[in-house]
DNA sequence: TGGTTTCGCTACCTCAGGTATCGATACCTA
DNA sequence: TAGGTATCGATACCTGAGGTAGCGAAACCA
């Protein structure tokens, strides 16, 4: 096998790294002006390239958010040896500290939005952004879907209500709050539904 | 006095008994297209008057959405006789029933995301509609003010979120999970934050 | 009956998402 | 080194929604 693995790369001019920079243009741009001034012809800018670019590499600026977002979480940080409570609760503080991170809260709570009357956004947002962390957590917590649905609610919904009506992401004594109110529904001894 | 009391109505046509069934219309649209593709265009249309007309009496369209919630909502129902816990349950279950309603959900999750990036309709979202529920929680429960912010943070959101991911309300066994989750933590004789 | 106010209609403006085109440019391969 | 290929940048354009302005008509009150 001389030649090189055939989905190795297209032919062509390669696509450079320009994700990130996008990504962080994006961020960027979001924690400046907000959510709905962060058009993507300025985005586009921010980042040095084209609106007509950023329109070839994703099919909407809904998209383009999800991905940026699935940059900015990243894989679902998993600690080996801790228990199924340390899961949960570093869980719920590491959505909580994402979500405080400059811009991230407002992409967020903005694409979740859009979702609402979107259903093709709502279905990528469903797909590419829930169910990946959704799935690592049945694994993880062994709980059945409908649970983590409810977990994810919960948490999410929590953090982008305070940060959708204040503009201000959660302080650190309401997340631990938070965690408090949750640790003990999802307990293993603890009667459950 | 034989005279009128002097800010009773003022002179001229008065305002025809309309607020109502734009309120009408605007439910039925949201829910029968979406909140974006209800237009304020469409909403006056169902209504049966003109778009200048809407926006004689309402400055946007995030002020309609608010004031159509208000009018969904009605007053926090209180029940006499009922201690901490039974007014706690009511209450969450009272705003899961009404985002359950045809539209009300949709025209809540809409216009909560449009406030997201205008703070012009998050001031009036907040001032309009939180606050005074707030207000006679932070009285009906005898809770500062922080907590009752973060109930309703926990409760709202937890329930939009499932509104926005899905497109249809929670089920009852999952509002059941979430009075189950919050009573413990905000009883009386439990510790607390 | 006349004055006051609101209504309906229409035309218009701004701005954002998204599409199409075309020449320029950078990469890969021969 | 030359040529083919695919992407990029720029620009112009379309659609649709929020919101404004102006004017004549209709309804109400005195």
């Amino acid at each position: 096998m001389t030649r090189t693995p055939p989905p190795a790369r297209p032919p062509g001019r390669p696509r450079a790294g320009l994700d990130a920079e996008v990504f962080t243009a994006t961020l960027n741009t979001v924690h400046d002006i907000g959510y709905a001034r962060a058009t993507v012809e300025r985005i586009a800018a921010a980042a040095g390239i084209a609106k007509s670019t950023v329109y070839r590499r994703w099919p909407s600026k809904g998209a383009l958010i999800v991905d940026c977002l699935l940059d900015a979480f990243g894989p679902l940080p998993l600690k080996g040896g801790a228990d199924r409570a340390e899961l949960m609760s570093s869980t719920i503080r590491w959505i909580a500290a994402t979500i405080g991170e400059p811009g991230v809260g407002d992409a967020f709570a903005g694409v979740f939005s859009d979702a609402v009357s979107d259903p093709a956004l709502r279905e990528i947002l469903s797909t590419r952004l829930q169910d990946p962390y959704r799935l690592a957590l049945q694994d993880a917590l062994d709980e059945p879907e409908h649970r983590v649905l409810f977990f994810i609610d919960v948490v999410v919904g929590t953090l982008l209500h305070r940060m959708g009506m204040t503009g201000e992401p959660m302080v650190d004594a309401d997340v631990d709050a938070l965690v408090a109110m949750m640790l003990p529904h999802f307990a293993r001894d603890a009667g459950l539904t």
